[in-house]
DNA sequence: ATCGAAAATGTATAAATATACAAAATGAAG
DNA sequence: CTTCATTTTGTATATTTATACATTTTCGAT
């Protein structure tokens, strides 16, 4: 996956874990888990990722994830929750590996993984209940996992 | 109702109804509104009202009221709605005006009028289905309605 | 009315954030 | 591999917002 999505990901779920007051403060927390960015770029991040600021009771401002507001961000969300409920099996053999969905399901999730644009995964074909997914070189498989899993954050639940 | 409470109710309003994109131009409108306040006293009630500022598709930045985090105001106001219900009725005589409420209303609306502490009442005594508000010297009735309509927007179906 | 305490506000400024511009990175087409 | 166009990012800065401090207002008790 592109590392801006990749990144963008990671504050979204430091958003959503902590109590985070200012951009520097969100800063020091993205470089600890090895990001490199700036505040201008993390400015940017969050209007693209449509993160608002509210009062907290006392405790100054902090950064929200609107629910209200955010209509197309939740739909988009609850679409690929949507399909990891079709997630059913996932196999390695060597550089590839084989995911088994539901009925109907493969070609959509493959379209969900293919716009992600993993870095792990270099091209995937789908058929009816079957993705076959190409890996990078070098890639492990647990690095696949875990790059599935930033995609499709509900198949922590079957993968984890 | 106290000054600062007015000018948070058309803050709120001002928010709703156009996008506005940062304080000097709400500051802008609720001066031509006729409220006098700086952008100091603005900052500080859109951090009680719990406004928050989220980029709207191109445009830029925009205030918004939001829905999931707003929780105590959303309880409150569902409240307020839910006793405007409880409303049958509005008589004047004189400097007295009569509220006629379904049976058990009565103490409850005047509670909710008595703290939004309106200058144009100076008190209210409730019974089970009357409340008997004593209005202050000088105002009309009509200034009566909008002041209790500001207090419970509901209000507006039943005496606009 | 007069006092004192608490709340609200303004002024001035510090803190936080967005963005213009330039540079670097990425990707597509030859 | 080049070249050109597009996207992404950093630097520096302007804009925007929050707040410390001082002042004024409000309100209850005397």
């Amino acid at each position: 996956m592109k590392n801006r999505t990749k990144r963008q990901l990671a504050i979204k779920q430091a958003i959503l874990n902590s109590r985070i007051s200012c951009q520097d403060e969100l800063l020091h927390i993205m470089k600890d888990q090895g990001f490199e960015l700036t505040q201008a770029t993390l400015s940017r991040d969050l209007k693209i990722l449509k993160v608002a600021k509210v009062s907290d009771q006392a405790l100054g401002y902090i950064y929200v994830i609107p629910e209200g507001v955010n209509t197309e961000n939740q739909r988009e969300n609850s679409r690929i929750n949507f399909l990891a409920d079709g997630f059913r099996d996932l196999q390695f053999s060597g550089n590839l590996a084989v995911i088994k969905t539901m009925p109907g399901y493969a070609s959509s999730i493959a379209v969900v993984i293919d716009n992600a644009e993993p870095y792990e995964i270099i091209g995937t074909i789908a058929g009816d209940d079957t993705i076959l997914v190409i890996l990078r070189e070098g890639i492990t498989h647990s690095d696949l996992v875990n790059s599935l899993i930033l995609i499709m954050p509900k198949l922590e639940d079957k993968l984890g």
